[in-house]
DNA sequence: GGATATAGTTAAGCCCGCTTAACTAAAAAG
DNA sequence: CTTTTTAGTTAAGCGGGCTTAACTATATCC
C-alpha cells in the first residue's frame, strides 16, 4: 500500500468518525436557536468567507440572488448579521455576520468540540505538538486546494 | 502558548474548514439529486442505524412522528427507503434504505471523498506520511475518549 | 449621452416540511 | 374481556424557502 493510499483512506476514516459527531448536533443547536438550515448555512457560508455580496452567495449557495435577499433580510432584521452599501460600486452590499452572528457560531462550536479538549487529554504533549505539525500541513493544502483546485 | 492550547485552537480550525467544505458539498450533491435537506437526515440517519421505527427516527430528528411518517412516505415513493411491517409487532414498521437508497449515499460519499484525494495532491509523500501518523494518533485517542470520557 | 449590463429588491405564487388533531389497528394492562 | 396505551397514518392548515418576473439604481460601453 502505497503512502498516498494510506493517508487517503486514514483521512475518510477520521473524516467519518467527525461527520458522525458534527451533523446531528448542528441540527440541534440550530433548530433550538430557532433558526432554519438554510438561514444557518448563510451563515456558515459568511464564517467562512467574511465579506460577501449577494450574487456572491446566489453562485455559492445554489439560489437566486433573490432567495439571498430575502434569506439575508430576515436574518438582517435577527440582528445575526449586518449589511451595508459597497462603497467603491452603490448598486453592491457587503453582508456580514453581527457580533451576535459571530457569537452564535462560535456558541455552536464551543458546545460541540468539548470532545476536542478531551481528545488533548488522552495525548502526550509530544503527541499533541506533531499533531499540530500535521494538521497545518493540511490547513495549507486545503487552503490550496480552494485557491487552486485540482 | 503550551502546546495543548495550540493544539487544540489548530484542531478546531482544521475542523471548521471540514464542517464547512463537507456540508456544502452534500447540499449540493443532494439539491442536484433533487432532494430535500430534511430528506437527506433521514437517509442519513437510517445509513447510521441500519433499521429503525417511525417514532425512532421521530425522536432522533426532533420532529413529531407524523412528519416521519410523511417523509418516509415520499423516499419510499422515490425509491430511497424500504418500509415494512415489525413481524414482532404489527403496529410497527421496520424502515430501512433501498439498495438505491444505499447507493445515493455511498456515491455522494464519493464525491466528497475527492476532495480528500485532491488534498493529497497537495502534499508531498513525506508530509502525508507525517499526517498518516499523527491520525492514528487521533484516532486512537477518539476510541480511548469513546470508551472512557473524561 | 444614450444603450446596455449588473447588483439588488419586491411581490406573487408554488411546494414542502411541520404541527395539530382525529383516526385505525394492535398490543398490554386490569 | 374490557380498558388503556402504543405505533403509525391521514388531513387541514400554517409558515418558510425558493422561483419567476417586474422593477430601481448604479455602473460600463460605444
Amino acid at each position: 500500500m502505497t503512502d498516498s493510499v494510506q493517508f487517503s483512506q486514514t483521512l475518510r476514516q477520521w473524516v467519518d468518525i467527525f461527520m458522525h459527531r458534527s451533523m446531528h448536533d448542528w441540527a440541534r443547536y440550530v433548530k433550538a436557536g430557532g433558526y432554519s438550515m438554510p438561514q444557518f448555512f448563510l451563515l456558515m457560508h459568511l464564517h467562512r468567507h467574511e465579506q460577501c455580496g449577494i450574487s456572491d452567495l446566489s453562485e455559492r449557495m445554489d439560489i437566486t440572488s433573490a432567495a439571498v435577499s430575502q434569506l439575508v433580510d430576515k436574518l438582517v432584521q435577527a440582528g445575526l448579521l449586518e449589511r451595508a452599501e459597497d462603497p467603491h460600486d452603490r448598486r453592491a452590499r457587503q453582508v456580514k455576520l453581527s457580533l451576535m452572528g459571530r457569537a452564535f457560531i462560535a456558541q455552536g462550536n464551543e458546545k460541540r468540540y468539548g470532545w476536542v479538549d478531551g481528545m488533548a487529554e488522552k495525548l502526550s504533549a509530544e503527541e499533541q505538538a506533531q499533531i499540530t505539525d500535521a494538521l497545518h500541513l493540511m490547513l495549507r493544502a486545503a487552503q490550496d486546494l480552494e485557491t487552486d483546485p485540482v
